[in-house]
DNA sequence: CCAATAGTGTCTTTAAGACATTATCCC
DNA sequence: GGGATAATGTCTTAAAGACACTATTGG
């Protein structure tokens, strides 16, 4: 092992790079965004793209996902959730040299503008169905990323990720209804919620008003204890996606 | 541009490798098997681990796992369903260097014993319940490529791709049992899947004779063009699972 | 009072699961 | 005939969706 070690040339091979890049995703004004950065850098220079970089020799993948994330945005609170999306390599993707990018699903509740940081000259919440030409694969990875979320509100409870500490089941609703893009029937959610043993436990509070337009205060409820909802909340099924 | 290009090197950054592995499942036996080789070379030589290696300039990622599985497995036929799972990468998985593997899963029927090929001095199908300690960390990769199988079973038609072009509703019925590790009930299970629209469809044929100990004979099914099975087959819920 | 919203009740339809039954085939 | 399996039928319960209704608030 000693001698086959020290006779180990790693140049032999070609040379690869790996990057991470992350889909950060938020709501705002009752639609879903995503954190793009204009680069400051080449290549792409000027170009939107997802926020990311070259990983250092000593941390893991998640970790630099979440160190790009803070360093090109200057966010300092860290998303409420972040997960391996996919990875992309083929060759072509990056003109520099082969780069192998592992992408990260990020949800965070509603935060403050982003500041752009390093190698980054500007950082923005964009909503997704409208955001410009990104850099690189990265729209094809924002694709896959936002069809990740639609899909994982269905069976587990991460959309609370995109609520505060505590919120109501109307404020929940909207967090589905952003996300899918389809409106809900407010009374079958509101009970079908509460039914899903471990989604939300109540707090025993109340909003301190009604709604801006009137309506009764509305009971304050905090994310439970499931890590998967049973029965799950399927989306409003589409004949197209099927076949 | 061309200024960065010219004046870019890429040794700037710490020499990291990409890998692919590949989790390939079959179904023999009733019993969930995938595909091990015994490493032929340093590192673990001699250690039994997933088939893999490192990617060629040229190739994209799903173009590697393909080549590594039948290079060290000697299969020539394709899988009937191959997929990324998903991508490691932390500091020290790798004695030689910084080494990333993304990971593929593969479904395939029941195939031929493989042989030992390229940097492999073994190979074999091998049930996943029972499998030996597995080098690097693949067995963690393993783990998760079976519980990516068993999820897809529910929601997706791929039980298909266990089986041969043709099969019987108690054919596929194993490969859920054998995949899933629990009994289902036959009669549930044949009307469900006649239900859900797209899933198998008839060839108007039936088997030749009827079972080894008796019984009609059954009748013959192909895939159907579903993509997602609408409704999807749950599995009996374990409620650990959930919290 | 009026509009808007929170929360609950009712009914219909669909699907899951337990179980029984009939028909067909091998021995 | 006897045992096994394919395929279908029946019944109960759970869940989804459509819709109505009451209660509470802000304006």
């Amino acid at each position: 092992m000693e001698d086959f070690l020290a006779g180990y040339d790693p140049r032999r091979y070609a040379p690869v790079a790996v990057t991470v890049d992350v889909v950060a995703l938020t709501i705002r004004d009752r639609r879903l965004h995503v954190l793009i950065v204009e680069r400051g850098v080449e290549p792409y220079e000027g170009a939107w793209a997802l926020p990311g970089g070259f990983i250092r020799p000593d941390e893991d993948l998640a970790e630099a996902a979440a160190r790009e994330l803070a360093e090109e945005t200057g966010l300092d609170t860290a998303p409420a959730h972040i997960e391996q999306l996919a990875s992309y390599g083929g060759p072509g993707r990056d003109p520099r040299m082969r780069v192998v990018s592992i992408s990260y699903l990020a949800f965070a509740p509603d935060l403050p503008d982003p500041r752009a940081g390093t190698d980054a000259a500007a950082a923005v919440w964009h909503p997704v169905d409208d955001v410009p030409r990104l850099a690189f694969d990265h729209q094809r990875i924002l694709a896959d990323g936002v069809e990740r979320a639609r899909s994982k509100l269905e069976y587990t409870p991460l959309a609370t990720a995109f609520a505060g500490d505590t919120f109501t089941i109307s404020e929940l609703r909207l967090i589905y209804e952003s996300v899918w893009g389809t409106p809900l029937h407010a009374g079958n959610f509101h009970r079908k919620v509460l039914s899903v043993p471990g989604f939300v436990e109540g707090t025993g509070e109340t909003t301190q008003t009604g709604g801006p337009k009137g309506g009764p205060r509305a009971k304050l409820y905090r994310a439970g204890d499931a890590r998967l909802l049973h029965p799950a909340l399927l989306r409003p099924s589409r004949e197209e996606e099927i076949r």
